[in-house]
DNA sequence: AATAATCAATCATGATAGGTGATATAAAGG
DNA sequence: CCTTTATATCACCTATCATGATTGATTATT
């Protein structure tokens, strides 16, 4: 019973004719009488009563038609559907929770503004969290913190970061830093940092959520490492010790990628987006 | 886009695997590539991102799924709804309104307790209307007064009527006889009668309603043609003037009818019906 | 590093379902 | 009576659907 049957058989019962329906369906007649006879034979009932001037219903006829009228529409709704899809694009971005405070909404209003149609779908999470997004072709790209570690991401555009180490204004910073959860690229990096300079008697605390993660440094608790442009963003700038790190020190720029076998229709506008 | 086609296209999106799926379809592995493969094929679009574990679901894939999931669902209730159709079974019954009167009430009572579960329609009007429908399938059975004038129909019971001729009681009643719309068998019959009687030299109202027919005898404009048991139920016995006819004179019994060729499972049991 | 296991794609092949036109048959209309 | 209009049936062809065996790529195991 697929759906092609169906078809077949709806036609027939509209038009009550197996001829007319056959001229419909551009089949040769003989051809609807062995498709009506075959889901008849599937069904097990006679679906129509052949009368001399064409076909009626049966009762089962009835039944089934109700389902196939159903049926029918729904499948040629898929097909419409598919054959226009391309005019429905989408994007789906993935963004880690740092970029998304700090650049995402303008990004976002840019592409409404260029691509007014465009369906946007946005995800957030850490840059590891992120990663497995678009590797999964969850979201089709992507901002990440630092360059990709897989070749399967290829980078469409990249933004300077300005990296800075946060800690309270008026106070000494104790040995502790305030991470963001497992799998954040600068939590990393300021771990790495601190082993490198020797100091690996520290205390680490995770939150989820930026904001407090800066009003812990504020009120003492210990220090952080994130992009000025958040800080700022946040209203924090003037509450903090703000201690820039050179280029050379932490190069983390956040990169907006995608798949290297699945690139956007639209990643020659994105590769020349500033924001 | 047959919803074979598609039930395979569910299966795998939901196994997210081209071999689970196969199996749970009782198929080749390679019957289920070539499905996918032939499905994207009509649809101008990838369907599954293939990765070296399995399959995902592409955009595309995506936005068909949500259809093909209800196409599925659909075509398989419409299969299971068909073959327990014989446990549903129905009766539809068409009767004359005075039939209707008189006898379908016992008739839907008595079927309603030996049968439970079938369920009743119940459709009627003249004689000639209630042929039409049967022979047009509307109806599974019928009640028509008098035999069946086509050899499309057979008899499977039938009901003797005590046919009178009522007047008003206590005045001459004028020449007029009150019918019921056209093609009511009693009512031609009453012509007929009178034809042959000789009186050719009456007049003739039409009404869409026994109780009005009986109302307007009982009020002196004329005489009218039914069954006695109509005027029993209908309480006029005392109000009016009942002629009774012979047998031989008018023998009009309520017939219980089928198509010869669509003859209803419990025919035995109708043909045993006492009313 | 070699081996096995897993997964999708491909190929040769056979069965069957889906298509055709010509013809048969039956009823209705002129 | 002949024509028209229905559906059913037939012989026949092709495309589709199904299979098993094999390949190539990747992952997991030893």
């Amino acid at each position: 019973m697929d759906s092609n049957l169906l078809k077949v058989f709806v036609t027939v019962a509209n038009t009550k004719s197996i001829s007319i329906a056959a001229r419909e369906l551009n089949f040769a007649q003989s051809n609807v009488t062995a498709r009506i006879k075959q889901l008849e034979k599937n069904v097990g009932y006679d679906l129509f009563h052949r009368i001399p001037k064409g076909v009626i219903l049966t009762h089962a006829g009835e039944k089934l038609f109700s389902y196939a009228i159903e049926i029918v529409k729904k499948t040629e709704e898929a097909i419409s559907y598919m054959k226009n899809i391309e005019n429905q694009e989408s994007l789906r971005v993935g963004s880690t929770e740092c970029n998304a405070v700090a650049r995402i909404v303008p990004f976002l209003l840019d592409l409404h503004r260029d691509y007014p149609k465009m369906q946007l779908e946005l995800l957030t999470g850490t840059t590891a969290e992120v990663t497995k997004l678009i590797l999964d072709y969850k979201v089709d790209i992507a901002f990440i913190s630092g360059f990709p570690e897989t070749d399967e991401l290829v980078v469409l555009n990249q933004y300077e970061e300005n990296i800075v180490i946060v800690e309270p204004k008026n106070e000494a910073a104790p040995d502790v830093l305030l991470l963001f959860k497992k799998g954040c690229k600068y939590d990393a990096f300021l771990q790495d940092y601190y082993e490198k300079e020797g100091k690996s008697d520290y205390k680490t605390l995770s939150f989820g959520n930026i904001e407090t993660i800066l009003g812990c440094v504020k009120a003492g608790m210990g220090r952080a490492l994130l992009p000025l442009a958040i800080v700022e963003k946040l209203g924090y700038k003037d509450d903090l010790k703000i201690i820039e790190l050179s280029k050379n020190t932490a190069n983390i720029p956040t990169c907006m990628v995608c798949r290297r076998d699945y690139i956007p229709k639209i990643s020659d506008y994105l590769k020349e987006l500033k924001l």
